[in-house]
RNA sequence: GCCCUCAUCGUCUAACGGUUAGGACACCAGAUUCUCAUUCUGGUAAUCGGGGUUCGAUUCCCCGUGAGGGUGCCA
């Protein structure tokens, strides 16, 4: 089945609660019900577990709101959308909660004690059916509690509530739930609902040393993604490889395709370990695949703070950044990249400087080309007969073109990485060029006395 | 301690009894009469250990070992 030709009985959910930040596990929980939902052609609920009445924020939820919609998994039912199955806030339930708990009251399997309700347990082990891991057996040994001494409801019973009050069909979540699922198996045959298909999807660890990725790691946050802005498309994807992968030895692949061949038999059984190296290549990818325009956009707002694009025109700005395009792998640091375009006044890498200029060589380059192109038309400052007249400056010189080159990027950008050399002036302009060189050289001069 | 899960290059993974064990990131080396944080080419690098089953095990079984998770009136 593909995305959009049918749809099905599947319905997934995603169920965080409200924490104040959204962790780079739930993401991909939240990522993998949604692929699954549009690879069936099922229904994505979105349901808000906040029973932990304190940490119910709005802010809470906003973060949560927007990193859903900045990786573009839309939720069917839910908050801010409605639905059959409404309230999907679990604080809004209480009355539901209440109807389910007197039926586990009248069918013996809840009791109380110490004020609060406790769940009777079986006795035998319950069969947890789940995709990925076939049927794993565990046997739930001591009552639980279910609703605390507060009045307040437990997770393990909301959950396993809501799932058949919403018509779940597969559980799809994190490997730390499995030990929780023989608690919910038992809730389900207490109420003498068939338990739906569970997925128990392996953990994201910590990039270096042990255990699963928390949220003081870096890379944890989606939020942070968004701050450092990278391309919500290449996160997605990246967190697609993180426990799944598709046939043939493809990994950079649109959603759509995704989709398609997303199958919880796919998804992988051992736990992942963050690697942030693969996810800014793959944003790279992405941005380099990006149309121009939309390139320009993003990088417009990447900038928005710096104030480094205000003061120049659109067509400047749009010059600059098509050219550093081929260049970048991320947006972070696209200020950092290419702010000599837009100061006068940057930063000069100190190790390299040294390197270029210790003797006169370098300094004597910079004079011969500036002298070089003065007697250039401005209107001829472009691409071909810069490189024209550096190859023949260098020839008639005796010396190779990068002995012209190196030092002149640097004097003009402060670095020895950029884009290529006749981008670089072209755009720079020969006014700046030279106005940049002369100051350069004038500052040895200085330097010297 | 007890319970559950997992185990292929440093990392993410492919191979669901027969492959020179494949791809990607990272790393290393070359190339691009201009850099490289781009692009292209090449290279190093893995089946945790021990027993079985089988003509044949990365693949199936058992035992170790290692890793991860759970063991709350958190979710």
């Amino acid at each position: 089945m593909t995305k959009g030709e049918h749809t099905s009985e599947v319905r997934v959910r995603f169920a965080p609660s409200p924490t104040g930040f959204f962790h780079i596990g739930s993401a991909r929980t939240a990522l993998f019900n949604w692929l699954y939902a549009r690879h069936c052609g099922g229904k994505f609920i979105l349901r808000i577990e906040d029973t932990d009445r304190q940490r119910n924020t709005e802010e809470s939820l906003r973060v949560l709101f927007e990193g859903m919609k900045w990786l573009g998994l839309d939720w069917d039912e839910g908050p801010e959308k409605g639905g059959n199955h409404a309230p999907y806030f679990q604080s809004e339930r209480g009355a539901i909660y209440e109807d389910y708990l007197q039926r586990l009251f009248r069918s013996g399997h809840a009791y109380r004690r110490d004020g609060a309700v406790w769940f009777r347990v079986s006795g035998k082990p319950a069969i947890i059916h789940d995709e990925i891991r076939g049927d794993v057996v565990r046997l739930e040994e001591k009552d639980f509690v279910i609703v605390r001494s507060d009045g307040s409801p437990v997770f393990h019973f909301v959950n396993v509530v809501d799932d058949i009050a919403m018509g779940i069909t597969h559980v799809i979540r994190g490997e730390d739930h499995l030990s929780n699922s023989s608690k919910h198996v038992e809730l389900f045959q207490a109420f003498a609902v068939a338990a739906p298909k569970f997925a128990h999807i392996p953990l994201i660890l910590k990039t270096v040393g042990s255990g699963k990725m928390s949220k003081r790691d870096q890379g944890a946050l989606i939020e942070d993604y968004q701050r450092r802005e990278f391309l919500p498309e290449a996160v997605r994807n990246y967190l697609c490889l993180l426990g799944w992968s598709p046939k043939e030895d493809r990994e950079i692949l649109p959603i759509g395709e995704i989709i398609s061949l997303f199958e919880l038999q796919q998804i992988s059984k051992n736990n992942a370990r963050f690697d942030e190296k693969k996810l800014t290549h793959m944003n790279g990818e992405y941005l380099r695949a990006l149309p121009v325009d939309q390139f320009v956009e993003r990088c417009r707002s990447a900038l928005g703070s710096s104030g480094l694009s205000g003061a120049v025109s659109d067509d400047y700005f749009r010059e600059v950044m098509a050219v550093c395009q081929e260049k970048i792998r991320n947006l972070e640091t696209l200020g950092d990249f290419c702010g000599y375009f837009f100061r006068d006044r940057f930063p000069f890498d100190e190790k390299a400087m040294e390197k270029l200029f210790q003797g006169r060589d370098a300094l004597e380059r910079i004079d011969e080309f500036l002298k070089a192109i003065q007697s250039q038309p401005a209107g001829e400052f472009s691409g071909e007969s810069l490189e024209n007249l550096v190859g023949s400056l260098a020839e008639s010189m005796g010396v190779k073109t990068g002995d012209y080159i190196h030092p002149v990027r640097f004097a003009l950008s402060g670095k020895t990485v950029g884009p290529s050399f006749y981008h670089l002036l072209k755009v720079l302009g020969k006014e700046r060029v030279e106005h940049r060189l002369r100051t350069f050289l004038g500052g040895f001069t200085t330097r010297d006395q």
